[in-house]
DNA sequence: ATATTCCTTTGACTTTAGTCAAAGGAAAGT
DNA sequence: ACTTTCCTTTGACTAAAGTCAAAGGAATAT
């Protein structure tokens, strides 16, 4: 795996170094703090933030380990002790004995609702101090920079067409349409694996924190042309504009791989996809294909690679 | 003391608080948790934290401790910690011989410095995967959302005009006005605490964490009008809306007191001051007293209290 | 001057949090 | 069938964080 584009740009500014870390410190400090200890109260933090992360659906302890960065031998006291308490119970996996599930029994459950209610509560009177516009206000910004802080650790990298995750996010991406077309997809229609891998084309993941969120493939149409396919993000990755970047790593690869031209084709009813390839400088051009699910047809001409 | 329109709407609606919680978890897990285990490299902490709020300039226990909420006996013996370190060194205060004092060798500068680097460096990391215009954008709504909060956090009381903190206010905000008029400025044009107190008038004081950061004071002029006086706000807290929330809880006082009208003089210096009165309902007048300092005057007809 | 309040230190604990290694049962790869 | 890899449990610790109460010197209030 590769990283694509991973530094487009100079070191940050000072600037924005210091309003992060500032914010950081005042925000940790005034809300953070207070969160865990009023949460805690009569728990030990560890408990209290493992009832809350088995919630409501149960979580194998191997997830509940990797999402809590716990130590396995930790995280088993842990468990036994909230089960001695009669909160959790723990039961094997259906599919695999060695895994371990824990679900919270009734008692469970009703403490993390009471520990909801009291976040809530907390939040609720630190928003009691602002009137109707500025709690819009607030919560804009906050939905802005959680935005830009997600977006800022995703990391797009090039994987092998044959790949575990690109396999994954094309079976994704195919139950995706598959829904959203009014005829359907056959799956028969992605790509093959042998297109998008070594000098033949290219295969980029968005990993957000390990796990796949988005993905785009690039072949080669013919000499000197590259068509873009299957660009998808993970419905919880949207609205971040990590299709543009994938979009943007595509570009890229296409160049390296002597690439002048990228065209691509859209389904009608993909209309935000649509219109986000002309925001990105794509032009609309005749059928170049007899790809049945294709309504448009896009045309980019790349900048040629200029060397410094 | 007694609360200024505490809550002046109803509870906050859920979207907002979710928003908040939301946000919270986000920044805590992924910002807040990398920042400490990374600045503790191989410290404990607590001793870095103490390390940090000791700081350049030092601070006396008493201080830490109300800072970073610690047992007195526990920040004791950190800081002998330290001490034996070679990174702070103790002293008595030098005008109360109960307190002590803590400073930062050059040994304990030297590892802060190092911790901020690091803390930057972080930060830097983060930031790297954004681009240009992104990075603004991130800088602007966090920035956003620190104002937001702390003028949450802010609540404005009624206090006794001879109090303490009404006292240092005013103290505060004939300084700072003595800079910045041309001419300096003679406390004795101040208002006298019996004008502000009890059924004459009122000061309101505005804390945020238990510190005074603006003031405001009403007094009679004459029978249903009010004057509005040394509406004040602490450097630190300026540019929040601090000032407007004072005026307006002054505002709401003449009325209680029975004024329908209130008045109010600026020097011709303070033009912000100047464009703030304007946009909060005021329009110019002739002058109505002999305030030597004053070059504008203003008046507001209060909406009549209405009873529902 | 005397009582009271402050601030810090010390002793004696407890709880949380976390680490490391060994071991055993279960699934997956060959 | 056999090795390897996974996942969890248990034992044996350590370090960090925090609590409580007693005590003594310094300021403040009365």
């Amino acid at each position: 795996m590769e990283p694509v584009s991973a530094n487009p740009s100079a070191p940050p500014p000072a600037h924005h170094v210091h309003a992060l870390r500032r914010f950081n410190r005042y925000f940790t400090r005034r809300i953070g703090a207070l969160d865990d200890h009023y949460l805690g109260q009569d728990r030990p933090l560890g408990e209290a933030r493992l009832l809350f992360e088995i919630g409501g659906e149960g979580a194998s302890l191997r997830e509940l380990r990797s999402r809590l960065g716990l130590d396995a031998g930790y995280l088993s006291r842990m468990v036994r002790a909230l089960e001695t308490q009669g909160l959790v119970r723990v039961t094997v996996h259906p599919h695999d004995n060695r895994l371990r599930v824990a679900e919270l029994t009734a008692a469970g459950r009703t403490e993390v609702t009471e520990q909801n209610r009291l976040a809530d509560e907390l939040a609720e009177g630190l928003l009691a101090g602002l009137g109707g516009r500025q709690r819009d206000e607030l919560t804009a910004a906050l939905g802005a920079a959680q935005r830009l802080l997600r977006l800022a650790a995703i990391t797009v990298v090039r994987v092998d067409g044959a790949s575990r995750d690109a396999r994954d996010c094309l079976a994704a991406y195919a139950a995706d349409i598959d829904a959203r077309f009014p005829e359907g997809f056959d799956p028969a229609a992605l790509v093959r694996p042998h297109e998008v891998s070594g000098d033949a084309g290219a295969f980029l993941v968005a990993y957000e924190e390990g796990r796949p969120v988005a993905c785009g493939a690039l072949r080669r149409l013919e000499p000197g042309v590259g068509e873009i396919r299957h660009v998808w993000v993970h419905p919880d990755a949207r609205r971040l504009g990590l299709a543009r970047r994938v979009l943007r790593g595509l570009e890229e690869h296409a160049g390296a791989l002597g690439c002048t031209v990228v065209r691509l084709d859209t389904h009608a009813v993909l209309t935000e996809a649509q219109a986000m390839y002309r925001a990105c400088g794509y032009t609309e051009i005749p059928r170049y294909d007899d790809n049945v699910y294709a309504a448009h047809w896009f045309e980019k001409r790349l900048p040629s690679a200029a060397k410094p």
